[in-house]
DNA sequence: AAAGATTACAACCGCAAGGAG
DNA sequence: TCTCCTTGCGGTTGTAATCTT
């Protein structure tokens, strides 16, 4: 390995027999780019892409000069160069879309990112990665694991959807069926209108806020997270918080999350979670876990 | 201000699926 | 049917930027 203006260089020499052996003929000849991108070759894929198209990356590649394998030039385009690529921090929307979708379909980040136009699977793995994975880490258990599944569902689900409402008129944002907005004002359209493969439901009894319904998005409202069984919503008093986690202040920012409807209904229907584990959530994490931004992962 | 730790993200790797010949 | 090639996906790594001490 040698390095050229800053950039790592492989040349099949300097390669293992076994690494050269798996690559395709197309980095035998010459010596590939490896590491980031210059603006030069950022220039070139576009201008390639914009004469001939995209696809047939392994041609494009050799065709365009760059001395870049067609797997990296296709990562390139379509992670970054790519049109109506979406960067910047995920929204609120966006981040309780990842939520909902990941509990349904897991690590299925291409499937995932359909339904987030302009964010690229590698972003939406990455914001899983770096963010989700990190509270399930400090929560000491795995993402997977029904502790999460529950923080998630009764915690953040409900959070994200207070702040989507702020920053909304003030009420319910009852937003389309079909499809839902981002902050931006850029429309989450399915890129299937109709979707067979969404039409089971989560069951409402066994989360209220697993709001992926038969329609072709999940629904992205309040009212449907905050219904209850009896199609009620409700609220905890403080006293009945108080009987299940007494530790916490009435006042603090982790209480008040607590004493949210969807929390309530959490409680009321017999919680997974009792109030010792429930508060070590909270308190047991610097204080700081659910407090203040970093609510939003 | 400096060093170390952490975070965020771009990029690479291996594997599998699918198509063409 | 088989082989080769291309494409796409998910996991992982490297590193620049940022934060903390």
């Amino acid at each position: 390995m040698e390095t050229i203006n800053g950039l790592m260089v492989c040349s099949p020499s300097s390669a293992s027999s076994k690494q050269v052996a798996a690559r395709s003929s197309e980095e035998e000849s010459t010596e590939v780019r490896r590491g980031p991108w210059t603006v030069e070759e950022d220039l070139v894929l576009i201008n390639y892409i914009e004469n001939h198209g995209e696809g047939r990356w392994n041609s494009l590649a050799h065709s365009s000069g760059l001395k870049r394998t067609g797997k990296s030039c296709r990562l390139r385009w379509l992670n970054y160069l790519r049109p109506n690529v979406r960067r910047g921090n995920i929204t609120p929307e966006e981040q309780l879309l990842i939520l909902q979708l990941h509990s349904r379909w897991g690590n299925r980040w291409s499937k995932i990112s359909q339904y987030l136009p302009g964010r690229t699977d590698n972003e939406i793995k990455n914001y899983w990665r770096t963010r989700v994975q990190k509270h399930a880490k400090q929560l000491r258990c795995d993402v997977n694991s029904k502790k999460f599944q529950d923080a998630m569902h009764y915690l953040w689900m409900p959070r994200l959807l207070e702040r989507i409402r702020a920053a909304s008129t003030g009420s319910c944002p009852s937003l389309p069926v079909s499809s839902t907005s981002s902050s931006n004002g850029q429309r989450l359209v399915h890129p299937n209108p109709n979707p067979s493969h969404l039409e089971e439901q989560y069951s409402s009894s066994e989360s209220a806020c697993r709001t992926m319904v038969s329609s072709p998005v999940p629904v992205l409202s309040v009212s449907d997270c905050y219904s209850f069984q009896d199609g009620e919503t409700n609220s905890i008093s403080d006293e009945q918080r108080a009987a299940v986690a007494p530790e916490f202040d009435v006042h603090d920012e982790w209480t008040h999350i607590a004493t949210s409807p969807i929390d309530a209904n959490y409680f009321n229907q017999g919680s997974v979670v009792d109030a010792d584990e429930y508060g070590s959530w909270g308190g047991g994490i610097g204080g700081s876990f659910w407090n203040g931004d970093d609510i939003w992962l």
